[in-house]
DNA sequence: ATAGTTTCCGAGACGGAGTATCATTATGGT
DNA sequence: ACCATAATGATACTCCGTCTCGGAAACTAT
């Protein structure tokens, strides 16, 4: 099943098939020095087939064949490579999603789980400043956002 | 009431007296329905004494006397009574600190583990607006500033 | 291709952090 | 003092992620 589940926005790059993404991927590993392992792309073809932030442990349970720790090591490598997000949800769970690679924050929905991103929200110049005022030199942040997303709210 | 006068006697800490900590807190809990308790006070008492924010761990250690599962209750009820607030560090640490009550959030040094408080930094306003334009009701976020304190970046 | 080198895999052991269980104890209202 | 019940503490347990290590697969050089 490849679903190409398109999210929420309006003006979108042609989101290209799954396979497409996978290999897209893997070629970009390989320029790192990692191998293009058959493991190794399954990971990404499950990560790509979720249309919601999942858990490491979902995406084990969609991977009954590959083992647990190589979907563990596969998802830390896509994270640290930026092709894949960390979520924090309020409850301290952390899920992951496929990501545009860049700084940017999340809308997360309590109700349906979904996830939007959040960009140039400005909030980090704020933030800067008002940590420079108390004489903090700021070189990080973590955010999430919380609440309910349009098709939610509207029920 | 009985006012147990805590602590065997020895060094006082340059803050509020620990005691009288202990005592607001414990006044509150009662208040809430909850017992006045030896360990329970010698929890607060661990948590009012610690300097920078620890982990749940940290103050079992501090007290080998009160049992784990003892600690961490009393930890959560903290947390819950908004006495006591969670702290996220960039790996994902949780630890805790005794808080003013009322929304906040964190700058947090990671050379020396310092935190101070962060308030009216008016990120809320500008992320509500935000969301609003992704069509989505913010309820809530999470935010932690991470950085060099004052101290440690004059070094 | 073939051999050699190195990464990667998978099964399971391991570890940290927090919660659940439950018999026992302490607390506070009467 | 009595007693209902909240709280405690030892420990088992769950959850989530990492580590270990022998064997397999993937790239490299020949």
């Amino acid at each position: 099943m490849v679903v190409t589940t398109p999210k929420h926005s309006g003006h979108e790059h042609p989101r290209p098939r799954s396979a497409a993404v996978v290999d897209d991927i893997i070629a970009q590993l390989c320029d790192l020095g990692y191998r293009d392992t058959e493991p190794r792309r399954l990971v990404i073809s499950a990560v790509a087939a979720q249309s919601r932030p999942f858990t490491a442990e979902e995406l084990c349970s969609a991977l009954p064949c590959v083992g647990r720790a190589t979907v563990y090591r596969g998802l830390r490598l896509l994270v640290e490579t930026d092709q894949v997000c960390r979520i924090l949800l309020e409850d301290h769970e952390l899920r992951y999603q496929l990501s545009q690679p860049g700084h940017h924050h999340h809308l997360l929905c309590g109700v349906c789980g979904a996830s939007a991103d959040l960009e140039g929200c400005g909030a980090e110049d704020l933030l800067r400043e008002a940590a420079a005022a108390a004489g903090f030199r700021m070189k990080g942040h973590l955010l999430e956002v919380y609440g309910e997303c349009v098709e939610c709210v509207e029920d």
